[in-house]
DNA sequence: GTCTATAATTCGATAGAC
DNA sequence: GTCTATCGAATTATAGAC
């Protein structure tokens, strides 16, 4: 373990702080090299450039669970509950989810994320290709949503909410977006 | 009609077209100015900075419906059809979400919008004033995830839907959060 | 009312000493 | 590896000519 291993994992540290509590262009390589303590020259030594760092700092795995292993009707419940405990105070999330507001190459990592990570989950739980993505993109809606509302807008009720309350109350929905029958049918799930 | 007042509206469309498109850093004056087809200088004069330009512009009513007018279990139906409507194609509503995740008094004014307009909605059919406050809070969850990720982060299917699709999953999610049961006393809308 | 010129900052990025 | 110094570009905002 190298003491330039060091400096970068406390520049990436940093730089999820920042670009998580600022957005891109408040997030400068200034503030981000004093917040961990090194020189501003270093980062640019190490990550090339501001987009290349945000890359770096950005990019994660959303560990999503193997909702082929669970019982249909709990897959809403295991769903909200394993996203509402891996977000909380994720900086890596909101760092990317602010960013992307702003600049379209995060935007553009957000859509690759989606489609690695959500679409497949769905796809293998829903035969039909097409139905498969409208669903991931319609859960999408919400939990992007809700980590908008609650970790960068930060909507008073929506703080209040515990994780426990946030899982119940999304449970259904989610359930409603894997489960429920596609407009043009109508009944009900 | 002065020539004053054209040019100043002039300038607040183009406003809301470059925040919304671009974000508060990225949208200049410089650029706004251009598209309106006017002096930057004239910008300043008029509205006196660039926070005071993005607070006029973005100022807006929901205009919602007025709930307790209709059948308790066509509400969802109702308010789903009425956003999806209002919401397609509003350069307002994305300029001020957009600046939002960036720039903080963005975010208290959109904080301020929805204590002022959604939060009193569901008020009047929900007595309970802390349930009220939270179901509130989720109906925002759903309705600027949706904002997020059809106009700002624009993830393929969520684009492709058309606004009766749309309206169509949303309404029951809707209704869920407007009418259902709080957690702790389990049981179904 | 309109525009030019520019002040005053700030930033990303680079060059180079040590 | 680390730091100083600085370049070049871009920004908001202002002062003032016409």
């Amino acid at each position: 373990m190298k003491r330039s291993d060091r400096t970068k994992a406390a520049i990436l540290v940093a730089a999820r702080e920042r670009f998580a509590a600022d957005g891109y262009a408040k997030a400068t390589i200034r503030a981000i090299a004093a917040q961990a303590d090194i020189d501003p020259s270093m980062v640019m030594r190490y990550f090339g450039s501001k987009e290349k760092l945000l890359a770096a700092a950005a990019s994660f795995e959303l560990e999503l669970p193997d909702l082929t292993a669970i019982r249909p009707d709990s897959w809403g419940d295991v769903l909200a509950r394993h996203l509402v405990a891996r977000w909380e105070r994720n900086d890596t999330l909101v760092a990317l989810l602010r960013v992307a507001a702003t600049q379209d190459f995060a935007a553009e990592r957000m859509r690759t994320l989606f489609a690695g990570q959500v679409a497949p989950l769905v796809a293998r739980i829903e035969p039909d290709e097409k139905t498969a993505a409208t669903r991931a993109g319609l859960l999408a809606t919400q939990m992007l949503g809700l980590a908008l509302t609650r970790y960068v807008l930060e909507l008073p009720p929506v703080v209040a909410l515990t994780t426990d309350e946030l899982a119940a109350w999304l449970s259904p929905v989610l359930q409603h977006y894997l489960t429920g029958m596609v407009p043009g049918s109508d009944s009900k799930e």
